[in-house]
DNA sequence: TATTGTTATACTCTATAACTATA
DNA sequence: TATAGTTATAGAGTATAACAATA
């Protein structure tokens, strides 16, 4: 006999999951770094710049696949609160080099815990073995699909 | 002595991970489907139309966790194309029972097979073992996020 | 003339709230 | 008066292209 009709047939597949977590776990982070007054570009712009400083805006904008113009305001932003500087380089000063203050370094301090409250918001389901066996299964995924470590592919418009 | 400097420390977490190759899975399940001319959001609705027929449009909004309001022009560009119709219910006519034409269901078939695609494409990297056992764990996930099976959270605006 | 950063503009997506029609 | 659906409006976020400063 034939089954009955169940709801969201075929059952959704692993890419389907991946997204929809990973929706979930965008808007949950979104969430967090509000209490600091941060939006999640803003946040992975901080890191870019604490991972590579002293690079212009253009070689920023590189790394992370964004347009430069979009740089822009991100860094506004962050400027006006203190968090990161534009040093004009002398000997050409088209150039802007990106660094983090210390109020900017003390912010991604603060957010590596929150990161951390963020992990064992979303993965409390997992104990500790399965999260890194989660993590490195998601490494080579990221991996095979030529993303660069650390860097968000929400920022680029290709894909 | 002193690590020398790294890109990106601390390495990402695996909500990190999860959040970024979300990202890239739903991008590339929205180059896929704009093939049929439909945006992600539109294939959501297909599929939710399609596990509860003739359900009211506040009903599949709540279902999807979206206002009404954006329900409207969902449904009408879908209809549009003769994918779904509206039958109006004769004993309360303020009522819209949605159903899939059988152009809809075709299109739903033509998105079953490009939703394997998709998998193969995004979880290329792990072999069919591996790829159960990452399914299971974000299964786990899901559930204890008390995520609706199915149903992409990208449609809340609450999380 | 080429390049860096900036600004201006327009477009997409979405939510909120007002509105219409049915009850 | 309450509810289903619709429309109008506004806001956020982003890309594209024009622009100014510097080389």
């Amino acid at each position: 006999m034939a089954a009955s009709p169940q709801p969201f047939e075929p059952p959704p597949g692993a890419a389907f999951l991946l997204s929809a977590l990973g929706s979930l776990a965008a808007a949950r982070f979104a969430e967090r770094v509000a209490a600091l007054d941060l939006a999640p570009p803003q946040v992975g712009l901080l890191r870019a710049i604490a991972a590579t400083p002293g690079q212009s805006q253009q070689a920023v904008a590189q790394l992370l696949g964004t347009p430069p113009s979009r740089l822009v305001a991100l860094v506004d932003g962050l400027a006006d609160r203190g968090l990161v500087e534009r040093h004009r380089n002398p000997t050409d000063r088209r150039l802007h080099a990106l660094h983090l203050t210390d109020a900017g370094r003390a912010t991604l301090g603060r957010l590596e815990n929150l990161g951390q409250e963020h992990d064992n918001d979303i993965c409390g389901a997992l104990d500790t073995e399965e999260r890194a066996r989660l993590r490195a299964m998601l490494i080579r995924i990221a991996e095979d699909q030529n993303l660069t470590p650390g860097v968000h592919p929400g920022y680029r418009r290709d894909c």
